[in-house]
DNA sequence: CATGAATGAGCGTTCATTCAT
DNA sequence: GATGAATGAACGCTCATTCAT
């Protein structure tokens, strides 16, 4: 097979789909895009068929990345608190840490192109943080409730503590704290 | 003659946008709205000047009325925990009697069309629910985080319970409470 | 209404149409047309929806346009084959006098786009020449057959003898006639 | 090596891009044909340095195919009718045979890319049913128009017969029968 | 020579905004 | 002021052709 379809290159457009999104928003031109990614107009087609498709991995890729860092290492330790906040910190992270990437995915989140199949999978890698959120509400206030609205006010608390960080990086070692401590009276 | 336009006119294009961006996202071209408003396309411009414009003025009009509802009878109550609940259940009826009122606000909100103004009229509109919050966690946990990370929380969890209560509408009040358990634990 | 869609300007794109067909074919860009038109390359849009609109338009301008020189004064002449003499040299003489619009009409009676209901208001426009055809072959060795064969045939005769004419414009009268003739002995 | 490149390959493009035609018209994509034909996208173009080359040679092979059969056997009797109805029949068995080739021929024959060349070569394989044409009307009524007049006329008239036959095939016989018997009142 | 990814010009259509009526 | 036609830049996507493998 003559020059085969390039990793490398899927990945550049990936990468640079998620760059120009977070700088112009989800009407930004795929044209621009390819540009980006250092490849013409057209290439960008024979990786993505449609704008859609890029979004949609663009999507699942930043769901996984995140999930990714928020779950690493959770398997390690037994203890629910300290596992939710390793996660927890993860998370935060990897926010702080890229925030074009997180401004991407939560523009992306909004986007009706997004297919409930990339929902589901977005779902699928955060299970591990799920499974979790479950063992710590288990004794709690919240024990009663579904575990898809525990995991909504997590997702909930996480972006308005990353949205303060970012609005005071000075403290984010404090407002990460206090953030987890609401959390942790929420459902604990 | 500060207004020689007729107000009339400016509020149907404000309601149609508001119902065609529920509908068909920010994408929508002001022609369905203008076509929806039962006005000329071009009319449409008389009254907002451009795009940018009128979605700033769906986004206040939206916050201002959410804040409306969320803030009526507040003053008569000096208790601040059942001050917070009338608040919170007037948030939540206003989400759940005009879906797509919030789902055209939660839209906006992502816009990048929307200014700093904007934002702080719609900031303003939620002050008397900001402070209420301040009285309600001032000797809690939270006493000394910033009133706006408080809010944020508020926020985010208001949109989790509402998220939650339109999957499962049969036990909406069950929802409501739960969630504002969860955030009164978190605050106060 | 302000400015009211101009039939001036229907007409100049449905023209320029015409010659940007007969010129390029019927992968002509609707922006050279407009060009050709003076007019906005979108404001084409305004008066043909999409390209296989104008497409159709033009096709059945032109079969009119046609019909109506061919069928001219036809009832005027009780004598059939009088009658047919008449109509075949309208025929001819459009196709003389405007190689353009034949050009464009033979490649749109070819393209997809030309849609069932083109087609018949074409057959209907040269109802009265598939009459006269009728009352022609009445006694004559073609008395059985369908009159859409007829039609077909004084079609292809009339274009055979027209392309003829057009390579040897020296003798158009006396190629008209040959074929005239050869047409009168097929059907009558 | 006249010809290193593989005469199969070539011939499998040839076929694909006539069915291809047939199908979808004059504006398939390569790719299509190629995919049809079983070879790369790329390799197209090893055997046909254009798409108008290809055009040419889809053009040119119909031609002669539809000749070949045409002319089969006219040596054989030197009686001009018979031989002429023998021509005729044969034409429009291949065309009722192979509707797509014939669609595909009608096709190419309106494109501007068929080079006078082409036309040339169509008409030399063509050449023995015009030298038996210009036999049958040596002493008719047309015997001082131009042969490629007559041509015309024959190819228009078994044109009009074979639609016709198209869309009522179980007459096809007898529909046979008028055309050739109209083509010989008018020559002969 | 075969392959199929790479290229980029080009196309039909849309739409925010302007402007003649 | 109201109307809606006019404008033209922009966009997503296609496809003939080239070229690295």
């Amino acid at each position: 097979m003559a020059r085969p379809k390039s990793d490398d290159k899927r990945e550049a457009i990936l990468e640079a789909a998620i760059r120009v999104i977070a700088a112009q928003g989800l009407g930004a031109p795929t044209a621009t895009i390819a540009k980006e990614a250092g490849v013409a107009n057209g290439s960008l087609f024979t990786y993505f068929a449609t704008k859609a498709d890029l979004w949609n991995a663009a999507y699942v890729e930043l769901k996984a990345e995140m999930a990714a860092i928020s779950t690493a290492g959770l398997a390690a330790s037994s203890e629910p608190m300290t596992a939710l906040r390793r996660a927890w910190i993860g998370w935060l992270a990897w926010a702080s840490d890229h925030p074009e990437r997180r401004r991407a995915l939560a523009l992306l989140s909004t986007a009706d192109e997004i297919t409930e199949q990339s929902k589901r999978a977005g779902h699928i890698a955060m299970a591990p943080v799920a499974a979790l959120m479950d063992r710590c509400r288990a004794d709690g206030p919240m024990r009663n409730v579904g575990i898809g609205f525990i995991a909504a006010l997590m997702t909930a608390t996480a972006e308005a503590t990353i949205d303060f960080i970012a609005s005071d990086p000075d403290n984010a070692t404090r407002h990460s704290k206090s953030g987890f401590d609401a959390l942790w009276r929420m459902i604990a």
